[in-house]
DNA sequence: AGCGGTGTATTATGGCACTGATGCAGTCTG
DNA sequence: CAGACTGCATCAGTGCCATAATACACCGCT
C-alpha cells in the first residue's frame, strides 16, 4: 500500500507549475511571496522557497531582490512545452507498458477525451 | 535536480509483482531465495525480504519455513486486479488530467504504438 | 545426527532528503 | 531614516532508507 507521498516542495513545484501554464499566475505578473504561500499552504517558507528556486534556474522566474519573484514572458509556452517533452519521453511508456500488463485498454479510455 | 528513485525495496516490490503477473514468477513455483535475489540485483537481503513481505501479508505468497516462499494459486489474477483498480482510481486521474493540461492529444499517442 | 538450504529477528550505523528556526541583505513607501 | 515587505543563507534537527553483522528457527536431505 503506497502511499506515495511525495515530498512537499515537489508537490508546490507541481501545483505552481501548473499555476503557471494555466496562466492563473500570469505572465508579468509577481508570484505570491514565499511567505504567503507559505502560510496559504501551511508549509515551511523555505520549503516553497525550494520549490520556486527550480523555476529560477530555468529561468521561467525572474528575481527582484527586496521586491519578489515574477513570471516571464513566454513562461507558460515554454513551461509546457518541456513538460510536455518530457512526459512523453519519460513517463508515459512506463504508464503504457504498465497499462499493457494490467489489461487496461489505453483507445478505451482516451476515447471519450 | 533530485533525481528522486523510489526507494530499493519499492522497486523491487514493483517488480517482482511484474514477474508474478507476467508468469514468469509462476504460480506454484518457489520465488527466488531472499539471499539469491539480494545477490543478483545487488541489495540487503534484508531489502528484499522487506519487498517479499507485503506479498505475504496480503495472501499472494505462502511461506513453508525452511523451504521457500511460493507463489500461490490464482496470485497473478488477483495482483492483476487490485493492481488495476489502484490503478484506475488513483493514478489515472491525475495522468489524465496532466495531459489535458499539457495538450497532450489521444491520437497522437496511440500512433506509435 | 549433521549439514546446508530456507526465512526471520535483533541491533547498530551511516547516509541523505526533508523540514524547520533564526538572522541577514536588499527594496520600497511614508 | 523607519518600518515592513521582499528573497536568501546558515545551521541544526528529524526520520526514513539501506546496509551490516550476528544469531536464531525451521526444513529436507544424506
Amino acid at each position: 500500500m503506497s502511499t506515495q507521498s511525495k515530498p512537499v516542495y515537489l508537490k508546490l513545484r507541481d501545483m505552481i507549475a501548473a499555476a503557471i501554464i494555466d496562466g492563473r499566475y500570469a505572465e508579468g505578473e509577481m508570484l505570491p511571496s514565499v511567505r504567503a504561500l507559505a502560510a496559504e499552504q501551511g508549509a515551511n517558507p523555505l520549503t516553497v522557497a525550494k520549490a520556486y528556486q527550480q523555476f529560477q534556474n530555468d529561468g521561467l522566474v525572474e528575481v527582484q531582490r527586496g521586491v519578489g519573484m515574477y513570471v516571464v514572458r513566454g513562461a507558460a509556452e515554454r513551461l509546457r512545452r518541456s513538460e510536455r517533452e518530457n512526459f512523453l519521453r519519460d513517463e508515459w511508456p512506463e504508464i503504457r507498458a504498465r497499462m499493457a500488463r494490467l489489461g487496461v485498454s489505453a483507445t478505451e479510455l482516451l476515447a471519450d477525451a
